[in-house]
DNA sequence: TCAGTTATGTGATGACAGTCACGGCAGCGT
DNA sequence: ACGCTGCCGTGACTGTCATCACATAACTGA
């Protein structure tokens, strides 16, 4: 066990406030709670656990009652729905200072979705009724919520668009240009296997592979031990479109 | 001209209130506003007009900078993304009370969809800046948003699971099911055509009908003079799984 | 460095569903 | 009643993509 001198490690008024005070400092970096004074950060972060999830570790089910909110303070997690036979549906891959849970607390319906770690995480747990109040009396914060919830419904419907107006290829040059990080001229894309772009746009890990090497063949993309580069933007996005 | 006696009918402060307190009325009954006193749904009421579109009219267009949400007073309309090939995908059908176009209201980015009405239509419009000061002061209004949103996003990602996870029969079961009106034993559903339907779920005209046949034959439905009967609702849920 | 694991490349095959083409049927307005 | 228009049913053909089956390459950790 940690010790401090010959006391074990407690958690006593005084380290709790250290720990809350970067808690808060967290939190103040999230786009949700970013517009709120400081007083006000340190309301929600006193609301606030922490827990921590293995690699792999099913943090929310789907069907589940839901009354959290979680603020990914470290590591990784995806939003998933998976079929009867097993196959998977990425609705989202989280990083920190993302959050999710927000639709259950909201309107008190069941989890809608599964979200696993992809790797090991820190996750600040705010449960519902603590949440409400604190949301009520902070207009800023319900603002924010409605700015991400209409963030994440125009993805949604655009998604749904490129599925029906799409085909694989199209979705896969989609789905790069959306992970670019913009570095002029030439643009990288972070780390995705191919299984986990086919399980974000409906494709199996073969399809994409065929499509990631039709746009290698025509010098759209060039890939670098398995690091992507968008060479050029003009043509993938052109992919993105539907065919006439 | 309509005349009352001999003089024109105008809007004077008199008559203006009278069909003031109709749209109080009126947006008295939205799920929006239903939790609201009266004097502050009067307050939205204000801020209001109302404008008519033909059949067939384009209320908003994909891309257009956005400041006003819309009420659907009479009529219908639907909202769908328009391919460059013309295909349309339609992301949803809105009747009266419902209401569109908060997604920029609350984000201020362009329109993400088109709306058009599909029949002759009478809708409410309020413009941003009106809008936002009142919702600040409204948490009941702020609050309703956010369940609208939470709500549309959860239909959202549950089609996103359909066109990945199901086949076309599939996605024909699952929308008969959810516009079944509740009436046992025999559910029936509302007016859809085969090519809405289509739409809908990112199929063609065809492949629904042929799907519908199918249902037929195993006694699942029965059409009679093209309404819908669904006569089996076990079986068709059973469809809506995906096949293992 | 080496073994084990995980990710990728590619051919062969078949099925689901889009497209084209046309015929029939129903509702509607004159 | 009659034609018009829009919706529906079905056959034939085709293309995209999932699946299966391997081979190979790249990463990981002892």
């Amino acid at each position: 066990m940690v010790t401090f001198g010959t006391t074990p490690l407690r958690f006593t008024p005084a380290n709790m406030s250290v720990s809350l005070e970067r808690v808060t400092d967290f939190l103040a970096t999230v786009p949700l709670f970013r517009e709120l004074p400081r007083a006000a950060v340190r309301g929600f972060a006193e609301l606030t656990r922490e827990q921590r999830f293995a690699k792999g570790a099913m943090i929310v089910s789907e069907g589940d009652p839901g009354d959290a909110l979680y603020v990914v303070r470290s590591g990784e997690v995806k939003v998933v729905l998976i079929g009867e036979d097993g196959r998977e549906v990425l609705l989202n891959i989280l990083g920190v200072g993302d959050h999710f849970g927000e639709l259950s607390l909201i309107d008190g319906r069941p989890r809608s979705a599964h979200v696993v770690s992809t790797l090991a995480s820190g996750l600040l747990i705010l449960r519902r009724a603590d949440f409400r109040r604190q949301v009520e009396g902070s207009p800023s914060v319900a603002w924010g919520l409605m700015i991400e919830l209409s963030r994440r419904l125009r993805l949604a419907d655009g998604t749904i668009g490129s599925l029906v107006l799409l085909d694989v290829p199209g979705r896969v040059a989609k789905v790069l240009i959306e992970h670019a990080t913009p570095g002029e001229p030439a643009t990288m894309v972070k780390q995705l296997t191919h299984q986990t772009i086919g399980q974000m746009i409906g494709a199996s890990r073969e399809t994409v592979s065929r499509a990631m090497a039709e746009f290698q063949e025509k010098g759209m993309i060039s890939v670098e031990r398995r690091v992507v580069t968008i060479v050029n933007r003009a043509a993938l996005e052109a992919r993105t479109r539907p065919r006439l």
